[in-house]
DNA sequence: GGAGGTCGGTATACGACGTAAACCTTAGAG
DNA sequence: CTCTAAGGTTTACGTCGTATACCGACCTCC
């Protein structure tokens, strides 16, 4: 036998950080980020709460260490390839994770926007497209920072709206009922139009999202030719 | 004497929901949303915590409540007058309320989003303006969206980056020192370029809002022209 | 002008949380 | 066989939101 299995039962396997993040995110995931305790965590991982503190130094660097995780899961764009298309699969990808886990969301907000490694290779490959896409070192700052805040808007407006389609119509339609529709009459119109298309999804993400990704290249070709 | 002020001392005045929201609004500006409990709140208000239970259902009625204040703070665009600078002004007028109280940000985002009157307003005046300056119920649709996920965006990115010039530069120059530089050059570029510019500011805020504003206001041309 | 009810505030208490500190257990090294 | 230290447990503290019971002052009504 090996050194690290020995006698009696189950193979000894003692915990580590990376056992104790992944586990925190599959709880995150299952129960929601206000459930995730540490006591609950380390009952999940079949230990006492206190034995966490052996592998995390507190609750916030673990939840910093799970925000991480998840930014680990997006798909990077490459520089050098067509820069619009790698950003749009980027962002894309960006909002496909975040839906996935939708807690995350709101600690990369609240938590001081994850400054784990996950997030500089992110930064590193959206900022490097841009460049080799033809940006200068300023609108690439700027790009950089609109195309950031309005991924992580939607995905955030999107998560704390989080309706089904069919639920969405039938509160749509109660709230209308009781409203002072008569003071709100574009809000009405608006709400309306949600009933019938559902809810904000993939494709109003897209609209915004190739609204930024035009203006953007718009601006690099007057920039170009000195405009 | 009136039937209000008696006897002995002070002229007796019983808060209210009103007093406690703004006395809520002010602890929160003051000492950050972490200090805001109830039994500081009750303190600030020379009061014992349990008190304010008399006059808010719990604490996230609370919290809701003074979001709803803060929203209430923010300067409507006036449909019917030139569209894109109403819009203009209303998103500026968004971006300064919230810095003045960055707290309200974190909880826009995490608390369903507002859902309270002042938010209704604020939304049916963004809708309208849309519509009264042109735009098709669809376009104003998505235009709304894309323009409020961006002014949250990027209040909340402001907000959770809370830094003065100097200590930005301070910060980014330590931060490049101890950094897998090699590995990251887009990045190292970018902070390059944050610190000679700056933080992140109006500046960078009024760029992407006129980006989406041109862009809005192209769609509706072509659309009007049936392009 | 008392009796009673209600409104606003207090006192006390409970369970959950994050976490400090001390302790125990085991397994490998000398 | 002892020493050590890493990994896990126990116990305890302070703070939070809040349920519940209580209490005093006012208003109303007979």
């Amino acid at each position: 036998m090996s050194k690290s299995a020995q006698s009696g039962g189950q193979p000894r396997v003692p915990l580590s950080r990376e056992r104790v993040l992944r586990g925190a995110l599959e709880f995150a995931d299952a129960h929601g980020l206000a459930s995730l305790t540490m006591r609950g965590l380390g009952e999940a991982l079949g230990v006492e709460g206190m034995a966490l503190y052996k592998h995390v130094a507190n609750k916030d660097d673990l939840l910093e260490g799970i925000v991480d995780l998840v930014l680990g899961e997006i798909e990077l764009p490459s520089p050098g390839k067509e820069w619009k298309s790698e950003l749009r699969r980027g962002a894309l990808s960006t909002f496909e994770v975040l839906l996935r886990h939708p807690w995350a969301c709101q600690l990369l907000v609240t938590g001081g926007g994850g400054s784990g490694p996950a997030r500089w290779r992110q930064m590193d490959s959206i900022l490097g497209t841009l460049r080799k896409g033809g940006f200068s070192v300023e609108l690439t700052h700027h790009g950089f920072h609109v195309l950031d805040v309005y991924i992580q808007g939607v995905a955030l407006g999107t998560v704390s709206f989080p309706l089904q389609k069919e639920e969405m119509a039938e509160v749509a339609e109660t709230f209308l009922r009781e409203f002072p529709a008569a003071d709100h009459p574009y809000l009405v119109e608006h709400i309306s139009y949600h009933i019938d298309t559902g809810v904000l999804g993939e494709g109003d993400f897209e609209f915004g999202l190739d609204l930024l990704l035009d203006s953007l290249e718009r601006l690099r070709d007057s920039a170009a030719t000195g405009t």
